[in-house]
DNA sequence: ACTTTGCGATACGGGTCCGTCTCGTATCGA
DNA sequence: TCGATACGAGACGGACCCGTATCGCAAAGT
């Protein structure tokens, strides 16, 4: 299927610190500078609004200014490349920061606030949702690396919430949870044309999910 | 560009009642059964989990058991038609049903809540958000014909509910849509393995939503 | 009867893409 | 120096696709 390429008994596409321990390579070593052309030309089609089906390894290599063989002696597909590609985009999970659970919910939703502004990472918050259907390794590989921690997350975040008293015990952890997220992540993968700009918009969005949105000053909580 | 049908004077795609009024046609009529065909074989290929970009012409003509001409003479281009077929596919709005508040927003998340589970409704939610990046004109018809008067139904709920002094009026009338429908939509459409089956599900989530999450049995609603 | 149009099928030119392979050159270890 | 491997460039065969055109036949009007 594919002529396996000589470095592979190390881990593809990996060359860390490892690599020299299981193959002191003998001929011209890879360019690292390809390596990160590669990841740069993908990245840079993606923020240019390319869908992922018009990501073709030809397109790569042309804006990457590289040989087609470069890319396929790394990645024995179009797949791999993009599973590795998705791995490398996303920024970090915020850490807890040890204040208020309105606090962390806060940080937690402006964070996917700014990131929604950020035009890599939307387009492969988008692309995550529709086209991975017809792509189930790459789908894979995203909501292993990226969608799992950030739901751990945040259900950690309201579980502490739930202990500590400060939100209602009596609903389902996950239902609280899509409550929290949803408005955001509706605003910054779903609508196009939705401002993301205010700084704020976390905050009044966490207080009024967690004050209600229902009118009533005190009285008749429990339905 | 495109070999302009006969039949185009009479508004693409409709042989309703107008169209022995605007041209008496001679030869031949066009197949009603061919037609329902195609629509039949998009469809079934959507249901089956193909991708915008497998949605080829030649696909859909060897599906349906129909001539590549047969298609081209109804629609000029795999847009036109694939932009027919998402007009065609969203069931009507739910009516307002002259209840409280709270019931039409019930009525109305439980509605998004089982075409959820409807398959090819949630093909074509799933494919609107993404892969309509590369095609502006397929995303515009989603856009404008599904997705708005969504949005405008929920918005006139909301108003109400803030007329009626039922839903708090110092919020966003914006954000306060983006609450009642984030939850549900992250549910349908961005969570695959997400359960929808619970009837009561729309019930928990608009409750929630109204009470508001946090604790607090009274006081400290305006942060 | 005769024309007009639609039908399914299929051939066609032109295009993009995949994954492999071969050039000539560059850079490493031995 | 020499073999091994990398590099960019691009040719190559095969696959799929688009949109048009052409078959021979079918169904309607005049």
């Amino acid at each position: 299927m594919h002529t396996e390429p000589t470095v592979s008994a190390c881990g593809a596409g990996e060359d860390g610190p490892a690599a020299e321990l299981c193959a002191p390579r003998r001929g011209r070593p890879r360019s690292e500078a390809a390596e990160q052309a590669i990841f740069a030309a993908v990245e840079d089609l993606m923020e240019s609004g390319k869908s992922l089906s018009e990501l073709s390894i030809e397109r790569i290599a042309a804006a990457a200014g590289v040989g087609k063989a470069t890319i396929y002696r790394r990645w024995p597909n179009k797949e791999a490349l993009l599973v590795e590609v998705v791995a490398r985009l996303e920024s970090p999970l915020p850490e807890p920061s040890g204040g208020t659970v309105r606090e962390e919910l806060v940080r937690m939703v402006d964070y996917m606030r700014k990131r929604g502004l950020a035009k890599r990472s939307r387009w492969m918050l988008k692309s995550a949702l529709s086209q991975m259907n017809a792509w189930p390794e790459l789908r894979e590989a995203y909501q292993e690396q990226v969608v799992k921690p950030r739901r751990e997350l945040a259900r950690a975040i309201v579980r502490r919430g739930v202990d500590e008293g400060v939100l209602r015990s009596d609903l389902d952890v996950e239902l609280v949870c899509e409550i929290v997220i949803g408005p955001i992540l509706l605003r910054s993968v779903l609508w196009d044309e939705a401002p993301l700009d205010d700084p704020d918009l976390a905050e009044q969005m966490v207080d009024a999910v967690l004050n209600g949105v229902g009118a009533q000053p005190s009285g008749g909580r429990s339905r």
